[in-house]
Formats: structure tokens, sequence, C-alpha cells
DNA sequence: GTCATAGTTGAAGTCAACTTCATGTCAAGG
DNA sequence: CCTTGACATGAAGTTGACTTCAACTATGAC
């Protein structure tokens, strides 16, 4: 196993805990790149590996694949992140999930101070109407993420 | 306007902020019941609001329309969610923020330890495999909600 | 050379939670 | 009575992130 070996699809779903069928797709969506064989089999460098832990990180945050694919395309050269790439792109994360974080801690005193007094009101409960007490800022909308995947 | 009074779709769309659409879909879905004119148009009780209010609510927490309905039907007569019902039902969401707050947090806490590290690797970072940091005990998956609507 | 295993494709399907559309009916003020 | 705005319906469309399918081809151990 040189530095130079090429992995299957199989290989790289094995690894990766990403369905063949996802990398596929995300391939389609240019977000990992691959070689062909002659016979028009993929074949993935190592990298793929580390974009694909990424991209899964990233998912995990809770970003969006269209938010993944801006970060990867804002490297040069589309290419896999570094270490410090990697530094970079997580930070703006960190304050991602201090928000949401944030809004979720705020819905669960807003639940502490319902339980109990029956307001259930719209406009008046801050469950049904967390605007006011998960503060995020005059803009829209607090973002969640999509439920974790943890089965890798 | 007695304590008699009906509501039509219209009332209750701008009362509650969900939109027409959703309600008649709400209906079909067996969520909220109707009563109808002789003309066949929607008429709405005023505890539609109180229970739409609870659906938002539930929403917001991240339950799914079907866990909704699970909820509501678990009521006698598909009434409406009193101060009592309320309070039980509340109770057990909050269980479930605390999971989906700490399951957050061990996300930031292995960013923050990852940041700079530049390990970035499958199975190994905490950010790709949050499963052993999120540890929301043995089975499957942490629950985190959708986007909160806070367009109320 | 043979054959099992693994890979290829485009098109279509899935899921949740709604929204949109086309076409037609109701309610109520004047 | 008439008009206008709100409401009715079923069917189909939307979005994101994939998965599934059917029919076909490549790879590589023997």
């Amino acid at each position: 196993m040189g530095p130079g070996d090429l992995l299957t699809v199989g290989d790289v779903a094995r690894r990766s805990g990403f369905a063949a069928s996802a990398l596929r797709y995300y391939e389609r969506e240019g977000l990992l790149a691959t070689t062909r064989t002659v016979g028009g089999q993929r074949r993935y460098e190592r990298s793929a590996l580390r974009r694909l832990a990424f991209i899964r990180a990233a998912r995990n945050i809770g970003l969006s694949l269209e938010e993944v694919r801006e970060a990867l395309h804002r490297l040069p050269d589309g290419r896999t992140p570094t270490k410090a790439d990697w530094a970079a792109l997580s930070k703006s994360w960190r304050s991602r999930l201090d928000e949401q974080i944030a809004a979720l801690q705020a819905l669960r005193d807003g639940l502490d101070s319902c339980i109990g007094c029956g307001c259930l009101s719209l406009k008046r409960c801050a469950i049904s109407n967390p605007g006011d007490v998960a503060g995020a800022g005059a803009s829209g909308a607090v973002y969640l993420p999509r439920p974790l995947t943890v089965d890798i």
C-alpha cells in the first residue's frame, strides 16, 4: 500500500461511513472529485477521506450541503482542507453552535417557566413564540441543525 | 363576540400565524378538527387556537407532526390540552431539550479541542464522529430540531 | 477465459411538511 | 339580487439529501 493507492467507492463507503450512493451524489453536486479507470469506474485519492470527514463534521454542525460546497469552493484549487483551512472554517462554526445552544437554552428556560402555568397562549407563551426569548439579534431565524448522525 | 363564536380559516390563520393551507393540512392529518357550515366552510372553535399554540410549541421543541399527533391523541376525547396535560407533556420535552443541548455542547467542546489540531480524521475526530462525545445513551440518534420558526 | 463481485448510468422514488394551482362555491354587505 | 372576497377541493409541485431500480459493464482471482 504505497501512498499513491487509489480507493474504490466500496472502500471509501466502508471507510467513511457514507453510502456509495451518497458518494456519487456528492460527486454530482461538485463536493468530491474522482478520477476514473479506463473502464469508467471511480477511484478516490486518500484525501477524499479527509474531505468526507470535513463534510460529515460540517453536516453535524448543521450546515447544508450548499454551505459545505461553498466553504470547500472557497479553498484555492478546490483542495481538501488543510490544517489551517480547517482551523479557519471551524472557528466560524463555533459561533453558529453558540447560537444554537443559546436558542435551545432559552427555549428550555421558557419551558421551565411555563410548566404548570398552563398559559399555552399564542403570542404570549415563550415556547410557542420564542422570538423574544431566543433573542438571536434582530434578524430572522435561529438555525438549529438536523438530527446528528452518530452511526459512523 | 360571545363565547360561542366560531372562527373562519382566515381568522385562525391570522391569529395563529399558520397559513390557511397548513390548517387544512393539519385537519387532513388529524391534528385539528373543525365543524362546517351548511355550505361546507370550516369553522373553528376558540380552543383551536390553544391547540395550535401547543402544536407550534411542540414543533419548536423539535417534535415531528407525527409525534405531535401522538401526544394529542393520548389525551382523552382528543381534547385540547388543559393546564394539567400541558404540564405533563412539557415536562417530557424538557429532557429532550436537555439532550439536545448536551449534544450541541459536546460538539462545541469537541470543536474547540479540534481547532488548530488539524486532525480531521474520520473515526477519530470528535466533530466528524460525535457518537462518543455526545454520548446520549446506548440507543441510536440524538435528536436535534429543525430550524425555529420565530416569525409568528 | 470465466465468473462472481463490484461498479456504471439515468431516471425515478422517498420523506416531511407544506404550498400552489385550477376550478368552482359560499357569505354577506349594499 | 348581485358582486366581491373568502373559502372549497383534489392533484400536483417543492425542497434537501439522498436511495432505489433496472439494465448493463468492469475487475481481478482462479
